[in-house]
DNA sequence: ATTTTTATTGTACATTCGTACAAATAAAAA
DNA sequence: TTTTTATTTGTACGAATGTACAATAAAAAT
């Protein structure tokens, strides 16, 4: 399992990650039938997944109909089928399409933590912040695609759809971060470590869910926070979170 | 707005809130028309509730088909119609139905606490844990409805609905939770409280969800956790969470 | 130059869903 | 006892949805 991602290359960097799509035309279509002139075929299906990455988010699974997916894509109904057949197929292709992204990002940084470890145990600040900046970043500053998906990545979260999408694309992931994680709680309970994993994972992707509960919570009303901020805030949360969690081992002495 | 809340009375507690509902009998119809001998009208509403709930929080919103509520309720299609009208009434008063109890519960160990810290700031570890003790104890003590309440506000929490519906039933008392972080984080950002307070709401409606996600990330194989340990862990990260927000005030160093 | 493959349009269909309507019957009121 | 009201059944309907079926034309292959 671990050669399984250690496997990967180191070519995929936060820059180029970062505007990979590019802005979604949304042009009406007016054009006849038959295989168009200068389109390169992956054009098309890269707009599809761009419109349906966007309703996706905003409406739910069962709330997206193929027909506004194929409109805000300007393709008839009929592609969409044709490139992605069912519907459950074109969403997790829309999951995917991010999640390689995401995971190369996550494990490139893992592997410059352990180096710069030499085999010590890796600082928890550290860990939690290779894990959660791709994501938080991406979200924050990247294009409106990664806002979309960041969106519907914190929609899945808690549904029995989405636990069994994101377990076919991020567990193994996190399965190599926890590794460390156990390593820099020697003794800690394996389910106190799990359970300040998930916390985190929560607290990221309602973050980056930006459902604008945070707004209207406040009291002081002003311009956006910038995501740096958000993300330091976070990262020193869960790491004071988790070095909790050394101080009373065993069962919880309440 | 404190005045609002401060008039609720004390009658709810922990255990008359728990089992409030009886377990649905979802037995087929095999009744002629007419208004029925012995049953008093709200039971039938509570037995449409309680299937709503569990299909709601299974499927989500659009995912529900009134029918599959209706029949599981063992009771015809229109009547889900006749008592509450349309989808989203039923789904705001299955939300409210407990929410009510929940605000109740919370704001109860609110006005303990502050009357126990007379004047003072409460302790952070105290707001933290009357704020999430009764979500997470009823979840996981109380009966099917509460588990499948829990599931579906976690399933709710970062959806453009879930935040509409969220923010009508339990902003009021997060404002007032809120107001005592604050008194007990002075000199600490604004925006950090918000933030802290969204990552505990989420980790607290994560490890509610109950998606299997934990159990699957284990390494260690066993019996579900206890209810109380889970809660003592979560409380324990979310305070150390809070605290390191004093440490590096202003906006974030490094 | 001809044939095959690929990509797209336009239409159609069976199903499902939310809502509405009419009828029926027991309880409550007069 | 009669009338009214409340609650439930059974059926129906229009709209929307996922999927499938031809038709067409450009590109690629032979």
């Amino acid at each position: 399992m671990t050669d399984d991602v250690d496997r990967m290359s180191d070519e995929i960097t936060l820059e180029t990650a970062f505007g990979a799509t590019p802005p979604t035309p949304a042009r009406a279509s007016a054009r006849k039938p038959g295989r168009p002139k200068g389109r390169s075929s992956g054009e098309t299906r890269e707009r599809i997944l761009d419109a349906a990455e966007r309703i996706f988010a905003d409406e739910g699974y069962d709330g997206t109909a193929l027909r506004d997916v194929a409109q805000a894509a300007g393709v008839q109904l009929h592609a969409v089928g044709y490139h992605f057949g069912p519907k459950d197929v074109l969403f997790d292709t829309v999951i995917s399409r991010r999640s390689v992204i995401m995971t190369e990002l996550r494990m490139k940084a893992l592997r410059a933590a352990r180096r710069a470890a030499a085999g010590d145990a890796i600082p928890i600040e550290r860990l939690v912040r290779d894990y959660i900046s791709p994501f938080v970043l991406s979200a924050g500053e990247g294009d409106n695609g990664w806002r979309a998906y960041a969106a519907l990545m914190g929609r899945l979260a808690n549904s029995p759809l989405g636990t069994e999408i994101i377990a076919r694309h991020y567990d193994a992931t996190a399965q190599e971060y926890l590794t460390e994680f156990r390593r820099a709680l020697p003794g800690v309970p394996e389910a106190d470590v799990i359970e300040g994993f998930s916390a985190m994972v929560a607290a990221m992707l309602g973050l980056c869910a930006d459902t604008g509960r945070p707004a209207r919570l406040s009291d002081t009303e002003g311009p956006r926070r910038k995501t740096a901020e958000s993300l330091e805030t976070l990262v020193r949360f869960q790491t004071a979170g988790f070095l909790a969690l050394r101080t009373a081992q065993g069962s919880g002495t309440s």
